[in-house]
DNA sequence: CGGTTTTGACCCGCGC
DNA sequence: GCGCGGGTCAAAACCG
């Protein structure tokens, strides 16, 4: 084969090892390094910091910094590092300073120092505040994350069954939101989320079930054929929310249903198959979504809180670097599966392709990241699924997203695998790298689908929250286009910091989710003339002072 | 010794 | 039907 050569892998298994080793040995809150870690270069994680949430050793920006860039605007002027929500007090105690300056002139030391007294108890008061609001909004953010999956997943159900008026309305009124509930009355529509960072146990049997230990794959005919063959409904139903089948609304009903899962697997497929022949064909066409994540890294792999075994190496054509395939080794059954390639044309640059649902329990971590692609390839799914060809203008993605925005974003179902792709490569100020080009990729570099539509999609929340270089909705379409490099110059600062977050990936999530949930909210989106082909961009419209419900920040 | 990595072989889908 | 490429398997090698 020609991969012994190793070429320009940087798959050094040495490094490999050592990551494995070193995060076995761990705890993993303690290996809460940012997800993607470019932390190959970076400097020793910072001491843990004092907020206990932040379990992570480098965690200098909490979730609240996330959001700092808009707050601290407003918050500039006060010279206060407070929230919208404090404004009040801080107002308050200004003001007091303010009216005993004004009504004597006199004694304006004495005045000044009272107020310097005054506020600096204030503010003293406020960082408490402000601290546990932080907390608050942590669990905030992980209720909302938890909805907006639930949400997309029903837009999709909705869509899918033809219910007319249903997606809008489910859109609007989240009390429409019903899920249905399995026989263990757990809601089924929100284990797809929560299948990625909190894994039910629930699952595990149907996982166990239908997989031996060691590789789930194992057992059954091999993985490849199943989802290739259309026997897809076995991984299907352990998958645990393996993305391809949210699109489906019939799917979802069932797939998350423990007891469906388990029916499936022990049918052999077959009863499945003979009472969901819709359902296989959605399936069929739909596949697996992918999330795929552009990171600059010089490791070998990006640290992603979760324990991987590489199962597979292959040349890519195309790609002078060759693919190495890893299987998420945290559960025995877990179908999660990742691709790891450098960019042909930027080997800095690391791509990591994630598939599938965790059907485990995840470190904090883990499941920052799990929440991100999961976030990205539900919307993914439950947009593009609708319709063969994916037109987004036809779906409900595109309506959430892109709720002013009369032109079309494509997700193309013609690509192998619908996919999601994160571009965390064009941040200005990475920490790696002082000011890379603002985007090194372009379609035809990557070796997966390229990623080129609707970058502006997500990279629209990003940016509200300046945090993200870019997120792009990889869809094999061949349109490009570059994130408006000015705004990436104004959050660049914001970017690197939030580079080095480790929950970096979790406000990803956060970002997307607010996006699907609150970007009804915003008019200010707009497409950027990326043309009303497959390209979508969906400026900082403005909405920096409406943030979403769920705008909060990670946490994890 | 158990877990992981390596790597040639195999399977499958797809295009011609 | 054939070749190609992607993805996976699994035996052997490797490592701690």
């Amino acid at each position: 084969m020609d991969l012994k050569g190793g070429g320009g892998l940087t798959l050094d298994p040495k490094p490999f090892r050592a990551l494995n080793k070193r995060r076995q040995s761990l705890d993993p809150a303690a290996v809460f390094e940012f997800p993607i870690n470019l932390a190959c270069r970076e400097a020793a994680p910072p001491p843990p910091s004092q907020d206990e949430k932040r379990s992570s050793p480098a965690a200098p920006f909490s979730e609240m910094d996330f959001f700092s860039s808009e707050k601290k605007l407003r918050a500039a002027a006060l010279n206060f590092p407070v929230k919208k929500e404090d404004l009040i007090t801080v107002n308050t105690g200004l003001q007091l300073a303010n009216t005993a300056s004004e009504q004597s002139m006199v004694d304006e030391d004495e005045k000044d120092e009272a107020g310097k007294t005054e506020l600096e108890a204030m503010q003293a008061e406020l960082a408490r505040m402000t601290e546990e609001n932080q907390k608050l909004r942590g669990l905030l953010t992980q209720v909302t994350n938890s909805y907006n999956s639930l949400q997309m997943h029903f837009m999709a159900l909705m869509q899918h069954r033809g219910t007319q008026g249903a997606e809008f309305r489910q859109a609007d009124d989240p009390s429409t939101m019903k899920p249905e509930v399995n026989g263990s009355g757990t809601p089924v529509v929100p284990r797809q989320f929560m299948d990625l960072g909190l894994a039910t146990d629930a699952e595990e049997p149907s996982t166990n079930s239908s997989a031996g230990a060691g590789s789930h794959d194992t057992s059954s005919p091999s993985p490849a054929n199943r989802e290739r063959s259309g026997n897809s409904k076995e991984m299907i139903a352990f998958d645990g929310g393996g993305f391809r089948r949210e699109g489906s609304p019939e799917n979802s009903s069932h797939v998350w249903a423990p007891t469906t899962m388990q029916s499936k697997l022990g049918g052999g497929g077959g009863d499945a198959a003979g009472s969901k022949g819709i359902e296989q064909a959605q399936e069929a066409t739909m596949r697996k979504a992918r999330v795929s994540v552009r990171a600059r890294s010089e490791a070998p792999m990006i640290t992603d809180g979760c324990q991987w075994r590489k199962y597979g190496q292959k040349m890519a054509k195309g790609n002078p670097c060759p693919r190495a395939y890893y299987r998420c080794t945290m559960a025995s059954g877990c179908p999660v599966r990742k691709q790891v390639q450098r960019c042909a044309e930027d080997r800095s640059i690391l791509i990591t392709t994630y598939e599938g649902n965790h059907n485990h329990p995840l470190p904090p971590a883990a499941m920052a990241m799990a929440s991100t692609t999961s976030a990205a390839a539900s919307m993914l799914l439950s947009g593009s699924m609708p319709s063969s060809d994916g037109l987004m203008n036809n779906n409900i993605l595109a309506r959430t997203i892109l709720p002013c925005s009369s032109s079309m974003a494509t997700i193309s179902a013609s690509a192998p695998f619908p996919t999601v792709t994160l571009d965390l490569t064009q941040s200005p100020n990475t920490l790696q790298y002082p000011r890379p080009p603002p985007q090194f990729h372009s379609p035809a570099q990557l070796p997966q689908p390229q990623p080129s539509s609707l970058p502006q999609i997500f990279g629209h929340a990003l940016y509200n929250q300046s945090k993200f270089s870019g997120l792009h909705m990889s869809t094999g379409e061949t349109a490009k286009s570059l994130e408006p490099h000015n705004l990436a110059d104004t959050v660049s600062a914001a970017t690197a910091a939030i580079t080095a977050d480790p929950n970096f990936t979790a406000a990803l999530a956060a970002a997307i989710t607010s996006i699907i949930g609150g970007a009804h909210q915003q008019g200010g989106s707009s497409n950027n003339g990326g043309g009303g082909n497959t390209s979508v961009k969906v400026n900082n419209g403005g909405n920096a002072g409406k943030l979403p419900a769920g705008w909060n920040f990670p946490t994890s």
